[in-house]
DNA sequence: TATGAATGAGGTTTCATTCAT
DNA sequence: TATGAATGAAACCTCATTCAT
């Protein structure tokens, strides 16, 4: 068939170049899915269309594939949104909803919700991978968060007495919740469940924290509420 | 009247009587240093000094093995914290923090922590146990954290335009710090981290949520923030 | 209490001495029921109302109680029927449908036909049972049969030319029914059952048979030969 | 068109296909000898020269190995037995012995009578089994055997009152002879047995049968009806 | 390079048996 | 004598990995 060049013909180049990329798109939705455990390497060749034996000819272990799936994910996941907020100008709180709220819906819509699933429940044994994803994804994205608070305050636009501590309450609703989507979310009934409608979730979380509960004067004033240092009546 | 006393010695019923208990401490050990799967059931019965087969004369399988850890380290703390809210009085901020400061210290700094662990990273396989944390664990939390907020809001004492995603912001660091603690913040260095001093870290959340990032009403009035289907100024 | 003697209490004595056969019918009756192996040694002890533990005190193991169940209930089963034909008299044909029809429904509906099951079942593992089976069990009752046959032809009564085989077609239906009776008869739906009316069963059995005997016009004509649901033509 | 042929070796191609064969075999002659239960999976394993895994290769459990046993070396035997049965025409006597006496001399000395022994004396512990073997044996079984007599009584070659009871006259004798062939037969002595000439029983069971089906003076007078060395008209 | 038949270590669970009391 | 908590040897089955072709 003349479509195919003579030596090593293009078609099977091609695929063979390809087959890592396959192997670790197929391990990845697996992994997501059923677990790193529960996943047979079996089922990891065969839903990228080849055979167990060639599985190993790319990877020397399901370990080892599992640390692949996770570097090859993350390497391309991280920063986009430090980037996007050099780019930004305008009153902070702006900022912030215009930039994390796509942000966030993009990750919790997209495969990078599945990889944090995935780093999150195997990293335990993976303690090599705890750093990579310390470095690259949480540092950064605590980072970002912490310079946006860092940007308000410096602008006088709102007032934050504890920053990283802020941080932890903008971002960890995030990352739950992409951990819930692919945990708790898909198997237990009676949960209730913002998977549908994260949009919405993210404006009402941000709300919340531009505005807190909006505690009448009059109750906050008759005792000084959350003072960090509490004493007694 | 049986020929022997029912009780037959005092020395092998005190056995028997803290067998339990002594189990479940292993079994929490090791699922949260190990995972769940990882840990075979001998290495439980090992580690509380028994023989593979006593572990199975106190729980059926290893699943039930796991929902009495669940139940005994986790769900009956959750229990006692609803039975705290219902002890308390006055005005619902302070209530507030009165309850879920200590109790969620306790959580995080105990085993209840561990637990958390062990559920949300292994819980995708086990289907059951996922009901069984649903039912026992997420439901009655969030009922209880919404029960305050509906208080609250009932008193007129603080506006909540959608307590659902306010629950969530709420308890989602609660219980990200806790998977925290036994993932990433035991292998992964240079993550920013609220370990050693949880309590303030509850203070400042919790002051977060009640007051929020205090926003200068200037810059809130220049556009409005945070309006769930956001329009161009 | 007074009813009690003073030094081995007589109640507890007597209990001590039924306990062997109170363990062997405990045993027969689960053996019957689940099968040797499936039958675990706590459920024999717990059936005859003790412990797991005294089950050892009387039998060594497991399979010396098998072996005990079949000497205890065989013993007794045994010869009834050849005692019974001595005691009769008449024509053959008379006499053998009076001898066997509720000498085997006898066996059939009480728990000699267990005990065959058993036997049967096992036998394969227990080669000194087989013997033990063999001797007192099957070839006093295949000399039972033989002897009958053998009269009637002695007395011109009818026609046997191979008596070993007319034996055996004799019996096996018999056995075999008591063996269809606690195996496929329990558990298989569908499979014909003649469970609920064995003397029917026999009464056509021992009539298909003596037609094949030649029986004698004569003879036949002398009286309603194994007739209980036949009627003359 | 995949790059090598997708019949890569002859030589483990016919291994392969060997193999169900030779795992059939091996399972056979252990559970005849030992019993299905007490035959574990890695001696049927090691018997045919595979190791534990190969063996669930090519069977998903030990009881559906069981039941493939039962298909190939019993069940198909039914079914040709069936199949037989239709081929054949003329008088119903004459039928019956051609057709009766070398099908089950075949069952008798060949494996299937191993088969029998097997499923009867083990059934009562696997439910499916028994219902697969009433499916695919008995019924069938005893549907053939019924048939013919239909047919006889149909045409007006002998009469039988109950033609159930006489399904079980002919068929139990052949049946427990199966049995006894592989229990009692092969650890007790002193036991009459017909294990060195099954054709002549046959005869003489057919001839015991036949004349008390009252065969019809002129059908029984056409040819000589189950005279032992039959000879052609 | 690609295959898939074969392997066998390893996991959970059962249960006959023991023995301290 | 009687108990029942404890044991640990099996048994079934899975699946990561190898290797002949």
């Amino acid at each position: 068939m003349p479509p195919f060049s003579s030596d090593p013909c293009l078609f099977r180049r091609r695929r063979k170049d390809a087959r890592p990329a396959e192997l670790l798109e197929a391990a990845l939705e697996l992994f997501v899915e059923k677990g790193f455990s529960a996943t047979r390497s079996e089922e990891v060749a065969k839903a990228a269309g080849v055979s167990k034996g060639t599985l190993y000819l790319y990877f020397p272990s399901k370990e080892e594939l599992l640390k692949a799936v996770i570097q090859h994910f993350l390497a391309n996941e991280v920063t986009v949104g430090a980037q996007e907020a050099a780019a930004l100008d305008g009153p902070t709180p702006t900022m912030m909803v215009d930039l994390l709220v796509p942000w966030w819906t993009r990750i919790y819509e997209g495969p990078a919700s599945g990889v944090m699933k995935v780093v999150i429940t195997e990293v335990r044994n993976f303690p090599e991978i705890a750093q990579f994803f310390a470095d690259r994804v949480v540092i950064p994205g605590e980072a970002l968060v912490a310079g946006l608070l860092q940007r308000g305050v410096d602008r006088g636009e709102f007032n934050v007495p504890d920053i990283s501590a802020a941080v932890h309450s903008i971002l960890m609703p995030m990352v739950m919740l992409c951990l819930h989507k692919h945990t708790l979310g898909v198997c237990a009934t009676g949960v209730h469940d913002i998977k549908d409608d994260p949009v919405a979730f993210m404006h009402a979380h941000l709300a919340l924290i531009f505005k807190g509960l909006e505690v009448r004067p009059a109750v906050a004033a008759s005792q000084d509420i959350a003072a960090k240092p509490r004493r007694a009546a």
